[in-house]
DNA sequence: TATAGTGCATCAGTGCCATAATACAGCGCG
DNA sequence: CGCGCTGTATTATGGCACTGATGCACTATA
């Protein structure tokens, strides 16, 4: 659902967002570079600057032009907490409306793993 | 999420979707009128007819030009059981994904109702 | 200063979405 | 038949999002 027809620079906002939050990009660090990030995921740099930018807006990455852009200190649990948040106020409610209408038992799916 | 910048079109089939899933149209009864559900959501008839077009193509719904369209039998069932299936196998692995990366367990989504 | 690496701004092209205005075709009913 | 209701086809138009190519501004380093 979220790989289908979503547009690129969401699609990089969103592995950006995970790499984050997973610490694979640690915080202080470097990001890849526009044109490097774009060649790696065969992107226009210009999209992945797109993708970028909502990060810049939030304060996650900070950017020193000519230099690049590093990862905000804190900027892990924010990401975090603030995609927390939005999953169970959101996304849940809606998610859990079509599993009652498709007959599906959260707790079925809950229980493994 | 699922009811934002989403396509006019693409809601309106999700509408009807859920109205034959839950019953609130039963097989064998007439649809509204193409001009009829545009007027009701002020949208317009030609994005609504878009709308229809996919239920026509997968034969849950039967058309009589001229005089309206009615909800095949066991539309109701098929389409439960399509978007079923979907759900489990597109939607469900990526939403388990995201919880275990936001640090939500189950327990916090059964806690409600 | 020269060079190469950053991010950023501008302009343009493309395609999808939605709308509008008509016109056409089939059916039911008085 | 005449009228009113259905869905459908055609064409045109405006808007918007996405993507892309090019060039500029800034910084570190030699």
């Amino acid at each position: 659902m979220s790989n289908q027809s979503k547009p690129v620079y969401l699609k990089l906002r969103d592995m950006i967002a995970a790499a984050i939050i997973d610490g694979q990009y640690r915080e202080g660090e470097m990001l890849p570079s526009v044109r490097a990030l774009a060649a790696e995921q065969g992107a226009n740099p210009l999209t992945v600057a797109k993708a970028y930018q909502q990060f810049q807006n939030d304060g996650l990455v900070e950017v020193q032009r000519g230099v690049g852009m590093y990862v905000a200190k804190g900027a892990s649990a924010t990401l975090r907490e603030r995609e927390r948040e939005a999953f169970l106020k959101e996304e849940w409610p809606e998610i859990r409306t079509r599993m009652d209408r498709l007959g599906i038992a959260p707790a079925d799916l809950l229980a493994d793993a």
